[in-house]
DNA sequence: CGGGATCCCTCCTGATACTG
DNA sequence: CAGTATCAGGAGGGATCCCG
């Protein structure tokens, strides 16, 4: 049993996924980690379909979290730049293999809808 | 972009944990991985918080991905087993690696509360 | 024993507008 | 530029009852 938060998990896995698991945060630390320190606007147009409400929130999560750190340049106008932290960092292996897993996924129904002509799971 | 079950995918990574991700198939794998073939009520069994209705479900989705298979014998009163496939045995190591994240994690956060005399993030 | 069918509700997410 | 505030919608998840 772990928490997080004040949920609690039957396993330390699904602590895992709590912390990466909202909806654009994979995408937010993948270009965070290949690409270094990323300004709130830049990460923006990195990832033109999120809200900037919904970049706002899962920043903040992943702060909270101390996935990323936040530095805020006390400038005008406002200049805030986002990082991985050591922590965040130790998650970019699990991103890989996430990733080449999904790849390979897809990879084999395609095969498969092929040989079948239909493609009964992956559309 | 990747698609599943209708939906659209950032990307790879997002495949993957839109297979993972259902509040109980990880730990679901996690005792089909660690223990081999179950019967549906020994699931229940192991996971004593789970009604008939999600567990049903899970295995339902885990088995419409490809990622367990499900033997029914007909026979009363009945019986079906649940197992991993080979792209289901390929998520054990994905699974190892989340776990083993989710246990550093803690113990990190653990270590850096004793020192502060406070825990920020993990309670 | 291993489900299916319903009802319901929470919480995550999106759209929009406003601000220091 | 980098947010905050508010409202609203929908999908995932839970409780309960019924069935071959």
């Amino acid at each position: 049993m772990s928490q997080l938060h004040g949920k609690t998990f039957n396993c330390e896995k699904e602590l895992t996924l709590s912390i990466i698991g909202g909806k654009w945060k994979m995408l937010i630390l993948w270009y965070l980690g290949k690409q270094g320190t990323k300004r709130f606007g830049e990460l923006r147009k990195l990832i033109p379909d999120i809200t900037q409400r919904m970049l706002t929130n899962q920043l903040r999560e992943l702060e909270e979290d101390l996935i990323i750190d936040r530095t805020v340049y006390p400038v005008v106008p406002p200049k805030v730049e986002y990082s991985l932290t050591k922590q965040g960092e130790s998650l970019m292996p699990i991103l890989e293999a996430l990733y080449q897993w999904g790849k390979d996924y897809k990879k084999v129904n395609d095969e498969n809808s092929e040989r079948q002509q239909e493609m009964p799971a992956l559309k």
